[in-house]
RNA sequence: GGGCCAUUAGCGCAGGCAGGUAGCGCAGCAGGCUCUUAACCUGAAGGUCGGGGGUUCAAAUCCCCCAUGGCCCGCCA
């Protein structure tokens, strides 16, 4: 047999959704919309939609789902919201809770952060049905797995000390024990304050559970821990929500899914994938997804975490690069380890990415043979728009970051009129409009801002050489020191003379008539080698011995700013 | 208490499951070029692969222990 070595971690995922046998394929992700949802969660739902992409080309028939899970409870709130808001609303599931924000229309606050995340997904190119659990819960198909939990609330019991005990310590083991005793399954929201649940004074979360359930009546009784409200409900009025480790492969029996990742939260050693499955098959009869967990996708070395003021969209990413990029990153690193996305080092990402479209479009050539393969099999699936036959041209993010930051002394419309001839330089099969220019502009400054930002806060001294150097291209110092001038030998001084001569003496030059000119000023006129001239110019105008070509940009310069510079 | 990830050149990372001369990008160094939009070419340099043990003819890779950094799990989600 030809054991077929390295194969995309993907590819092990598709088998065992293969292995199903199945036509219908279902993968599913869910996030609770308790604020901003960050960039990571987007690791899970890539790779939903990877798997996607491979399945339909396989002819299978697949449906990607993303649960809100806007029936969850507000324990606590990010820093942002004000605290009056907090209080007013604190242990309400989201989706009762209005929009924390007043000059937003929008319907309420799981809507508000649901909706900034999904609206991201058609320019990241993901393809999903967005479903929200408050009005999942509303349906019959619901609330009967609610009342198969309430009718086997032992046999749930039994599953999930089964599964914990071993992974908790003495103490809390006498807890778990004494908590199980009057645990039931299922929560219900007060029908007086809509809460579901409050908070002690040491901060523990008590939730308002059931308390007894009334099978003849299919109804249970439960007293609000917030209000004091004690009631009866019936299982069908929409009041009762399952508790997060039924909740979930209820959802699984119901959209029969195939396949769901989830964050090493859930998939940790007796978490509640693990209960989670085995819920799923002995509660619900069904056999439950195929596992996928991953690893947490940090902000270089922060955790993206709400608490502690790191918050990082998709929306703010895709206002600073482009989504493909993003794509490529999670598909080429294996679910199982961490990823350090690190805002600073977007040029390498663009660089493994173009490497990539250059294997895949047969420009280049990695010596091992397998290398190429997985690039060949990803590159395909980062793609947003269809892929084109042959690689299309962009202009490189280091171009724009230099074009970007000479913005302040250079009008737009000359930078555009430059930008215009690399591509006819470069044979660029389309040209971009001045909008399009300007809007790749706006995300290289906001890159640059960033990555400022990262500037300030970064103490060592060393590793800020290191990011500075990767955004930092030049400035134009507003006047030239002494100390630089002193460098600056008498012939290559004469040599800048005879330049501004030339400069002064003749009208619309262009680029490759001055860049000969300092050549042959520099070999003709003073017998000195042409780098000593080039020098020269770059320390007068930057204080530093090299910088951009020179032709093109000096003829993008002021030409009376330059004559005065240049006098000396 | 139970798990997961990381540790490889100055910096960022690959390789590890399938053991066989240690790689990529950037920076740095030396040189070239009518030369570079900091985007080109050439060359040299740089690593006891976190530490220790074991298995093996052979370990960055497999097994065990430890260290450092980070994260997650027990109620809730």
């Amino acid at each position: 047999m030809n054991k077929q070595f390295q194969i995309h971690w993907l590819e092990e995922i598709v088998e065992k959704i293969i292995d199903r046998s199945v036509v219908n394929v279902t993968l599913s992700t869910g996030k609770t919309p308790s604020g901003h949802i960050h960039l990571g969660i987007l690791r899970e739902i890539l790779i939903c939609d990877a798997l996607r992409r491979v399945l339909e080309k396989k002819d299978y028939n697949v449906k990607n789902l993303l649960f809100f899970d806007s029936l969850d409870a507000a324990k606590r709130f990010p820093a942002y919201i004000s605290e009056e808001f907090q209080k007013k609303h604190i242990g309400k599931p989201f989706a009762l809770i209005p929009c924390p924000f007043d000059n937003c229309q929008c319907e309420s606050y799981a809507f508000h952060f649901g909706n900034e995340l999904s609206n991201t997904f058609p320019r990241f190119g993901i393809k999903l049905k967005v479903l929200w659990t408050h009005e999942l819960y509303k349906k019959k198909d619901m609330q009967e797995k609610i009342k198969i939990a309430l009718e086997n609330n032992d046999l749930i019991k039994n599953i999930l000390k089964k599964n914990i005990f071993p992974t908790i310590d003495e103490k809390n083991k006498e807890e778990f024990v004494k908590m199980q005793k009057t645990w039931m399954p299922a929560m219900v929201i007060c029908e007086k304050c809509n809460r579901i649940q409050n908070k002690d004074k040491n901060d523990n979360i008590i939730p308002n559970r059931v308390q007894h359930y009334y099978a003849d009546e299919e109804a249970v009784s439960y007293k609000c821990e917030s209000c004091g409200y004690s009631g009866k409900t019936s299982i069908w009025s929409g009041q009762l929500k399952l508790n997060w480790r039924i909740d979930w492969p209820a959802k699984w029996a119901i959209f029969k899914t195939i396949c769901e990742p989830a964050g090493k939260d859930h998939s940790v050693k007796g978490g509640s994938y693990d209960t989670g499955l085995e819920l799923c098959q002995k509660l619900y009869g069904y056999e439950g997804p195929v596992k996928v967990s991953y690893e947490w996708l940090r902000l270089g070395d922060y955790d993206m975490k709400t608490s502690k003021g790191i918050v990082f969209t998709p929306e703010k990413y895709l206002n600073m690069a482009e989504p493909e990029i993003y794509r490529a990153i999670i598909l080429k690193t294996n679910p199982n380890k961490h990823i350090a996305f690190r805002i600073e080092e977007l040029s390498q990402y663009y660089d493994y990415y173009e490497k990539m479209e250059n294997i895949y479009f047969g420009l280049d050539k990695l010596e091992v043979e397998d290398e190429n393969k997985i690039l060949k099999y990803t590159y395909p699936l980062t793609q947003i728009k269809q892929i084109p036959k042959i690689k299309s041209k962009t202009l490189p993010l280091k171009l724009l970051t230099f074009l970007t930051q000479i913005q302040n002394i250079i009008s737009i419309d000359i930078l555009y009129k430059q930008v215009i001839r690399f591509m006819e330089d470069n044979k660029f099969e389309k040209k971009i409009s001045i909008e399009e220019f300007k809007e790749l502009l706006k995300k290289s400054r906001n890159w640059i801002d960033e990555v400022n930002k990262i500037l300030e806060r970064t103490k060592d001294l060393k590793i800020k050489r290191e990011i500075s150097r990767k955004i930092d291209i030049f400035s134009i110092p507003t006047k030239i020191n002494n100390e630089v001038l002193d460098k600056i030998e008498d012939n290559q001084i004469l040599g800048v003379r005879l330049i501004r001569e030339f400069l002064e003496n003749n009208k619309n030059l262009d680029a490759s008539s001055i860049q000969n000119k300092i050549f042959t000023i520099a070999t003709e006129n003073l017998k000195i080698s042409p780098k000593k001239l080039f020098e020269a110019i770059y320390l007068i105008i930057l204080g530093k011995k090299n910088g951009p070509r020179l032709g093109p940009f000096l003829t993008l310069l002021d030409k009376d700013w330059l004559l005065k510079r240049f006098n000396i």
